[in-house]
DNA sequence: TATCAGTTTAGAACGATTCTAATGTATTGA
DNA sequence: TCAATACATTAGAATCGTTCTAAACTGATA
């Protein structure tokens, strides 16, 4: 795509093969959480066969040119956003599955923080079933 | 100590040599949260050397019988709270530190779960810093 | 088209956690 | 009291997600 090399280009990240074919699947309009292993599945589906460290490079330069978020859920794995806006999540541990929750949240009742130390921001994850 | 003894008993837990020390050291009445890796430095400065493997195996144990909470709060290791009740924290990644929130907090605005999943419970993380 | 910095890759290394299987110990009932 | 036995401890190996290494490759630039 051409969109997609612009885009890259724009990021300062080189439009190799591999990082148009995630960067086209990543950022198609729908938001996604993705992990290595997923997004792994996924190229292989798409016939698209790249390393397990070409896809944990792709997504650590993505996350460092602030292309998606990283979501620390649970101790197994990284997941990552591509929805890089403030957001919560509903997860299922059972379906490992994570869901946006978009709507503005409010946290009351929030205690200050100790001494010298400053909110950098708040989650919120909602677990669902088991 | 005899307290400790009685205290695994009542838990199915043997009270042996071992799950003794760190039972004494976790439940002293001051909410802790540990990880393998800090509850074994703890205990060496303690004097009391006890393999990984039997301090993995006893916070597993712990947890199976309800005396310590599991908290995924990153990818790189699994805290163990002795916190049972439901709370929230704030999470400082550059002290690796959690701190307990007690204080009674309320989320509003919560969107309706998808379809038939019920609300397990909500998590609040309160990122300080960096 | 040559050059070269940046990229891809297989496979090794790493680190937290779990497993294995041999040894040790708390419990209990004769 | 003291086997017998079920359960616990342990060192070290295995596992698994992730990161590193170093050699081959390729996009960007002139
Ligand atoms: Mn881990
Ligand atoms: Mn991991
Ligand atoms: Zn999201
Ligand atoms: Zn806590």
């Amino acid at each position: 795509m051409k969109d997609i090399k612009h885009f890259l280009r724009q990021n300062s990240l080189r439009p190799t093969k591999q990082r148009v074919i995630i960067a086209n699947y990543l950022f198609d309009g729908v938001n996604k959480h993705v992990t290595a292993e997923t997004l792994s599945n996924k190229l292989l589906k798409m016939k698209a066969e790249i390393s397990l460290a070409t896809i944990y490079n792709t997504l650590h330069d993505f996350y460092e040119k602030g292309l998606l978020k990283k979501l620390m859920i649970n101790s197994e794995r990284i997941y990552f956003d591509t929805n890089t806006e403030h957001h919560h999540h509903f997860y299922s541990k059972k379906d490992q599955k994570l869901i946006d929750i978009n709507v503005d949240m409010k946290v009351s009742g929030l205690p200050k923080p100790p001494k010298n130390k400053k909110i950098n921001k708040i989650e919120v994850l909602v677990h669902l079933d088991n």
